[in-house]
DNA sequence: TTCAGTGCAAAAGATTTGCAAGCCG
DNA sequence: CGGCTTGCAAATCTTTTGCACTGAA
């Protein structure tokens, strides 16, 4: 098996899954590591495709359904909207804060963030009078390879 | 049948909408003027929803899912992506730009809309050398009532 | 009149659920 | 060992498709 990021980190973060697993209960299984570390390759996956790839490594499909529901009830993972296609991806705390640029000519996804972003959510919500818990932006248009 | 807009209003937007029909070499039908009233009423909605409200008129689920498809190709409607919900909505094209905040404790939406924002995108776009096309935001929280 | 658009029914996919067996703690 | 998890299969729900008929232009 081949990972995206060195064998130290991949341990890291296995041991990171754990302990929060741990912490809320859960028991660390094969069917969920094995998902996890699908997820911590990096890019958003749509569900489809996971429960393909799960299932190469002879995870159920309804495993699957289960697992995502639980990690999202962790806030592990998040459902994005790119398009209109529905991605799964890890949240913030598996990663920095980041947004999505979604290039509609050649499909590509890249991650982004901005100080002066945040910044301006932060004077937004002071003039809306609310407290914001999490935001999600989502751009679409041409990349620069594309112009 | 109830309407959210002032008759009069209606009509300008039925007519807006044939207009755009017509411009796109599509029929102006009873099904799918209905589906439009539906999306005009303002709140988004899931395509649940719309199939129900869309059957009580008479109109076929497979009707509201050509409909649907209709309406995004030319740009009418689009799918927001509010907590894990997928929910329908008319673009900026029927509507004034705007984003959406959801309170995640009263689960309350709200359209909002801030110069200052659309300034930092148009900043953000230059730094990151890409075009935008359109984005999308949203924040969840909890809304000033909640508090 | 003509053919795009619709309803209906069936097919295809996606997601959920019940239950017996397996495995983590 | 005990009970949470899983695999498997069946049930549900969602979305798509084929086809004959209807109605907008």
């Amino acid at each position: 098996m081949q990972y995206h990021l060195p064998m130290e980190q991949t341990r890291n973060k296995d041991n990171q899954f754990a302990l929060l697993l741990k912490a809320n209960n859960e028991r660390v299984t094969s069917p969920r590591l094995i998902i996890f570390r699908q997820l911590l390759r990096g890019s958003p996956i749509p569900m489809a495709k996971l429960r393909v790839k799960s299932a190469l490594d002879g995870v159920d499909t309804a495993t699957v359904y289960r697992t995502i529901a639980l990690f999202t009830r962790l806030g592990l993972v998040q459902e994005i909207g790119v398009g209109s296609r529905r991605l799964l991806e890890l949240t913030d705390n598996f990663g920095s804060h980041h947004h999505h640029f979604w290039c509609t000519k050649c499909g590509k996804i890249v991650n982004f963030d901005d100080n002066h972003l945040e910044a301006t959510l932060d004077a937004l919500a002071s003039r809306l009078d609310i407290s914001i818990e999490s935001h999600q932006l989502e751009i679409s248009g041409i990349c620069n390879a594309c112009q």
